[in-house]
Order: C-alpha cells, then structure tokens, then sequence
DNA sequence: AAAATCATTTAGACAAATCTAAAAAAATAT
DNA sequence: ATATTTTTTTAGATTTGTCTAAATGATTTT
C-alpha cells in the first residue's frame, strides 16, 4: 500500500509523539505539523479506515501495528538519507534533516535498500538516532547522559536528543559532535552546569539545559 | 520560484517535445502525460500566467526563456540522479529513469551541487544523454548514428536514442551499452540491417529499427 | 464552399488536503 | 452540580489537478 506525502507526514509526527504505549492528543498533533486541529480530525478519520490507527472520537489516538510499521519505514528512509546527505555529500549535520524531509517521501523499496548497501548498513544517523533495518528493527546504544556519568571518565558522544538549530549551534561552536569523546571535569551543584573537556582540548561548560540533551554511549569493555 | 511537482512534469514534457524552435500541440503532450486534452489546457493557462510559456488558444505552445531555464533545471536534476544511480548504487541503465523521475522533484540547489560534486562532474548520463551544468549549460557530443558509420571502424557507442524498455532490452541482450566498441562489418540494403561486432565478440544483426537509436562518439584523433 | 472530421477549449464536477466558524463533548473551576 | 473553559469535531468553503461532456475553432474532403 502507498500513501501520500501528507500521510507520511501525519505517521511520522504520530509516531514521534507517542512514546511507547502512548496516546496522542489532536492539539499536539496540529502543532507538531503546523495546520489547524479541524484538518488533524480529518486526516485521522482517513488514517483510521486504512487502519494504520487506534481511533476513537474524543479519545486521543496512537498508532496501530500497521502504521507503526509504516511509520519505521518512512523513519528508515529519513535517516538513510540523513546519513548520506552527511557522509557522502559532506552536509553539516543542521542541514540534513530538511533535505531529507524531502528524500523520504521517494518510495521504492529498491532504492533504499540499495542505499543502505551502499552506506555500508549504517545503524545510526548523524544525529545519533537509530536506523531501522529493512525489517523495522532498530539498534539501541546502551547510552547514559552526560549529567550521570561520573567525573574524568572519558566517553563517545552517541546522541543528541534534540534537533533544533539553535542546540546545534551550541554545540558545533564547541565542536561537539557525534563521536566526540568527553569526560566532566567538575559538577556546579549551584545551576547543575557541567565543566566538560575534550582528550587534549581546553574545558569549557554547558548549561544543564544543554546538558541534558547529550547522550554518552556506555562502553562495554573496562 | 517554486513549482509543483505537476508543473514541473509538464515543462520537462513539454521542453522534450518541442525540438529547437518547434512547436508543442495540446493533443501531443496529453498523449506525452497520459492526461486528457482538457487538463492540459488548464495547466497551460496555469503556465502561461507564470510567464514560463509562450501559448496563444488553439496556434500551439512552446517554452519561454524562463520556462527553458526552469526545465534545463528539471533535466539536470533527473540526469544527476540517474547518473548517481547507475554509478554509485548499481542499478541497471532500465531501473534508472523510473526512480530518477521521483527524485528529481526533490528541490534544493545545494543538494545538487553537492551531488553534481560528489559524481565528479558528470557531462553525461547513463544513456548517453547530457547533464546541464548549474548554468543550464550542456555538453555535446559530436556523433553519428550508426547507420551512417562506414563498414570496420571501431566506434565508442555514446547515446542511445530511446529509451523504451523494449530497446533497452534488446540492447542490454546483445551486450551493447554506453562506452561499447562496435564495427559495423557489413550493410544489408534489402531491409537497411546491419551486421556488427565487438572487438572480440560474435557478429550480430540489428534491425534498422534498433539500430536508428544507436549513435557513436565521433573521435577527433585520427 | 459546404460538410465532415479533428483538435482544442469551456463548463461543470470531483477528490484530496486544507481552511474558518460554529457546534458538541470533555475537562476544569466555582 | 453547574458554569466556564478547553479540546475536538462538524459543516461548509477553497485550491489544485484532474475528469467528462458539450461547444467551438481549425483543417480536410468532396
């Protein structure tokens, strides 16, 4: 079955917002996608009798097993091209995410699976977020954030749990990124900002507001 | 300026059509579109109120300057794409156009410079045609059909001249691509056939149907 | 040159995705 | 428990791109 670009991108916003065993409300979800609530009802009633949704009048809604998987296909697409837009193409990683809005909406089965190939099977975007197999599996890091990790223990930069420019901004003028090794040098209980350095680099400090968004990938091996 | 996905079909359609200085008929470019001559109507006054053709009711169309502009832009996205598909991911020279006419609706000017980049350039595609440059610039080659070849000269074929999947067929069946060495060793004129070969293949025949599509680079070297 | 045919356009309709304004249901406050 | 506010849905309109059927312009035949 295909869908629209317009139906892609109420799964996919759908998908973003529910957690696990969560419900979404028509109000976020027309904030999230920026139309007004009356075109969420309509959109919802379309999603409903292809059932890809658990839907009732006034209830809220999630996802059904069939629009989950649909959602972790368009998700697949996305990241695939995130990380060729990033690894290939050499866009910096606050540029990806809009061209591949656009790329995501191309379906053909044979495409991305030969884009994966291609990528050499990537598990994780540019954004450290997972990319799901060809069977909607996804890969998790075991990742801990860089509030509770304990002082000079250097470790990898696996994730940052928030897209929006200005974050990226922040942290591309430290050169943090994806694969960047840290440790925390010292906690200030006072704001619960963290001195942080780089191996050879000078130390330097984020707020706990950024803090909380940068994710350590948690090493196995001692 | 922007344009939707179904504009753009119709400049691509339309700049296909009309060969230099020729004009382009509501009837032709439905049957080009698969549409009905109504729609095409509506969307040529659509066009024309964007300056990007030149069309007075029932004396036929043809592109402006910046209709041109536009579906040079088109080309170069779709031939980009197919080369980047043929080279890159290994799709076969028949998968391309299919996937490509997807991807080319994809607008963002860096990431086709950056993809043009990326390719190394390319000055053609996977069927031999040219990609225009970000200035709408393109290469030609100088060729000749190769009805016209005189008997055992080696040439480099460089441009199939349709791309059906049933020539594509016959062609990829007796091993003739791009960059492929044929001699012509001898002429039928009973029915304009040809007998050709590859520097150490078998002889074989080609129609003069098939063989009116293929043309070859002609070398400058002696 | 009138008749017949062919090509093109107009008129009116439809589906998809959105909107505004108003109504109805649910949640919250008094 | 009733009133108020918030959320959600309905009703009806709009835009885009398509369609069919009918009308009109252009071309060809006799």
């Amino acid at each position: 079955m295909l869908y629209t670009v317009s139906e892609e991108n109420y799964i996919k916003a759908i998908f973003h917002l529910q957690g696990d065993e969560g419900m979404v409300t028509t109000n976020a979800l027309s904030a999230e996608l920026q139309t007004r609530p009356a075109s969420v009802t309509d959109m919802l009633k379309k999603l409903k009798t292809k059932k890809l949704l658990v839907y009732e009048k006034y209830q809220g809604f999630r996802l059904s097993a069939e629009g989950r998987k649909v959602a972790l296909g368009i998700i697949r697409r996305h990241r695939l091209w995130e990380f060729f837009l990033s690894e290939k193409l050499r866009f910096s990683w606050e540029e990806v995410h809009e061209v591949a809005e656009q790329l995501e909406h191309v379906t053909s089965v044979k495409l991305i699976d030969k884009l994966d190939e291609y990528l050499g099977y990537p598990r994780f975007d540019p954004h450290g977020d997972p990319i799901p197999d060809r069977n909607g599996k996804i890969a998790t890091h075991e990742r801990i954030c860089i509030t509770a990790i304990p002082p000079d223990h250097p470790m990898e930069v696996c994730h940052v749990g928030n897209q929006s420019p200005e974050l990226l901004d922040i942290l591309r003028h430290n050169h943090i990124a994806i694969g960047t090794y840290l440790s925390v040098r010292k906690k200030f209980s006072f704001d619960n900002s963290l001195e942080v350095c780089t191996a050879n680099g000078p130390a330097f400090v984020l707020s706990e507001a950024v803090a909380k968004h940068v994710w350590m990938k948690k090493i196995d091996t001692i």
